[in-house]
DNA sequence: GTCTATATACCGATAGAC
DNA sequence: GTCTATCGGTATATAGAC
């Protein structure tokens, strides 16, 4: 909640934020340079330095801030109501919504994930997606009990983060469509083979 | 086939893919210097020079030699015989395998992924992935008739590489353990929950 | 083919004025 | 807090000897 100030309220730090973040989403941290951001921002590279000791921690405090968005909405689309089916298709759907809806958050965790770093990916796991993490568990628990339930999960979210990052090879793969890059229908997909598998999958 | 030599026999030439793949596979592009190869490799940067007018069309070949030997062991595990149900169980088994020798590969499909240059990635969906998709997609139509062929082949193929990819912070979530990154465990998990789907995974 | 030496530009980071 | 100016190092790439 401390840190909500940086992305609510305006200043020069929430300005570095916003245009910091994109561009290491874009590039990744060797492919952004303090001048590039400093250009973007429209302030010094002294500046930078001013309110960051150096590039990797601007780095580090624009993945908290860009994670940090993102936990609080990632725990509301875990509280629904209904049937556990009805709470697997609901998850799918608004998290597939959430997930395409920011492509930066997507490519950082992309980024974040191939860099490997454990102190990072372990801050990660336990401050952005422990909870909501947890909850996906306990939901795959009571769908399929004699389950592993971490695979299960790993699963949910790996079908539809999968679908997202292959947007851009889809259209040169066979049978691949524009629309098969619409939330709708990669959340209709994913939460039909989940639930029928794929030999009842588009039946009824 | 021409390029094939370079992979099989001996030079300068292939002694450069052997050192720069890893390196452009770990770091990526803007993380590797040319300074950085040469000291691997054991030349000189300007040696590099000779082979290579620059730096891009060095990495362009190593990813065109790291893909080109992929994809006849990616065609090879498609010939299987049997029902489809074993098809698939076999397909999934050995992907998972092929996938999980080769982090190189999967790390500068996924460098690859996230820059998303067209041109790079029509020629990487055309000339290592259109057979192989092709397989996929078919025996996709025939184990799921009524469903779309091309969403679903991506969840297969996606299945995999997710549980693949999150390996580093698997160990920090909820119920992850060790054994989790084993590819029997992960080809055996995909293969249930595609042939049952969630609700009777991990029955009997 | 491989080397040494070098050109030129950019990198991260700092000093000190205002 | 933001600036200009600059340092030392490294980047890609080339020239020319061997």
């Amino acid at each position: 909640m401390a840190r909500a100030k940086f992305s609510t309220s305006p200043g020069a730090l929430n300005a570095i934020f916003r245009e910091a973040i994109p561009l290491f989403a874009q590039s990744g941290f060797d492919g952004v340079s303090m001048r590039h951001i400093a250009k973007a921002v429209g302030v010094s590279i002294a500046t930078l330095y001013y309110h960051f000791p150096d590039k990797q921690t601007l780095y580090l405090r624009c993945i908290e801030e860009a994670f940090a968005n993102k936990a609080q909405g990632l725990s509301e689309i875990l509280a629904i109501p209904g049937t556990p089916e009805q709470q697997l298709q609901q998850f799918i759907y608004r998290f597939t919504c959430l997930m395409a809806s920011d492509t930066h958050f997507r490519r950082l965790l992309q980024r974040e994930l191939l860099d490997g770093d454990e102190t990072r990916l372990r801050v990660l796991a336990k401050e952005v997606f422990q909870t909501q993490f947890q909850g996906i568990t306990e939901l795959a628990k009571t769908l399929a009990p004699n389950c592993d339930a971490h695979l299960m999960a790993i699963s949910m979210v790996g079908l539809v983060l999968f679908h997202l990052e292959t947007t851009p090879i889809r259209q040169f793969l066979p049978g691949g469509r524009a629309e098969h890059n619409e939330s709708e229908l990669i959340a209709k997909h994913v939460t039909q083979l989940l639930l029928k598998g794929i030999l009842q999958c588009g039946n009824d």
